[in-house]
DNA sequence: TGAGCTACCTCGCCTGTCAAGGTATTTTCG
DNA sequence: CGAAAATACCTTGACAGGCGAGGTAGCTCA
């Protein structure tokens, strides 16, 4: 079963930061080590992968640099911040929170 | 901690389905009934609740009459459908697939 | 009387996703 | 060698869901 996008909406940017925990990396290689990762189920759409590195950098999460593949790089490598662990710290404890409620309100487990 | 709005996004309607199966109920009632069982971490706006129950009787997951409360009746009251008990079952699945996919893609676990 | 609650509803803005389209380099394979 | 596929980046505009703001109306209680 694959994943709905507004299902994973909101999520974009605690995914991101958490794959940038593990490293620094570039646009592609961060999308398909997500892929893998959920198991084929979820993948992020390259314009949606960007926006979000965009707005990720906006706001201070996030900085990029190109590499220095030689003449003609073409990766732009990003690196978390420290801001961007203490929003990743705060997504963590939000999904942990969001799994309660959900549980409770959707699969009405206990009351 | 409360939960942001693009989080919840798109578990809007199998919240509701969910809370309708427990019984026909209105509106005003259906959102009490989720606070309550949220714990107050999260509630519908009502331009959200008035919109989903819009959504989901056009697609055919709800039905909805007055209630007889006299005259001057002010309570809509929803159904859920067959089809809408179908959706549900399928929300709930894709839930838990949820889970496992973020989990592993947020909290870094397995994989 | 009037404050506050119950109960319904609409309009228009905002934000995140993504289809579509584009550019440029490198690798693979016949 | 030539072509196709993969790698790698990016933008624009449309769309959908959430919701702030605003509106209507009745009931209750001090």
């Amino acid at each position: 079963m694959s994943i709905s996008a507004d299902i994973l909406r909101g999520h974009t940017d605690a995914i991101i930061l958490a794959q940038l925990m593990t490293g620094d990396s570039y646009g592609y290689e961060i999308n398909k080590r997500i892929s893998q990762r959920a198991g084929g189920a979820y993948g992020f759409k390259e314009a949606t992968l960007y926006t979000a590195f965009k707005r990720l950098e906006q706001n201070g999460m996030i900085t990029s640099y190109w590499g220095d593949e030689g003449p003609g790089a073409r990766r732009r490598y990003y690196a978390i911040t420290q801001a961007g662990m203490r929003q990743l710290a705060a997504d963590r404890q939000e999904w942990t929170e969001t799994k309660k409620v959900l549980d409770a309100l959707i699969l009405q487990k206990e009351g």
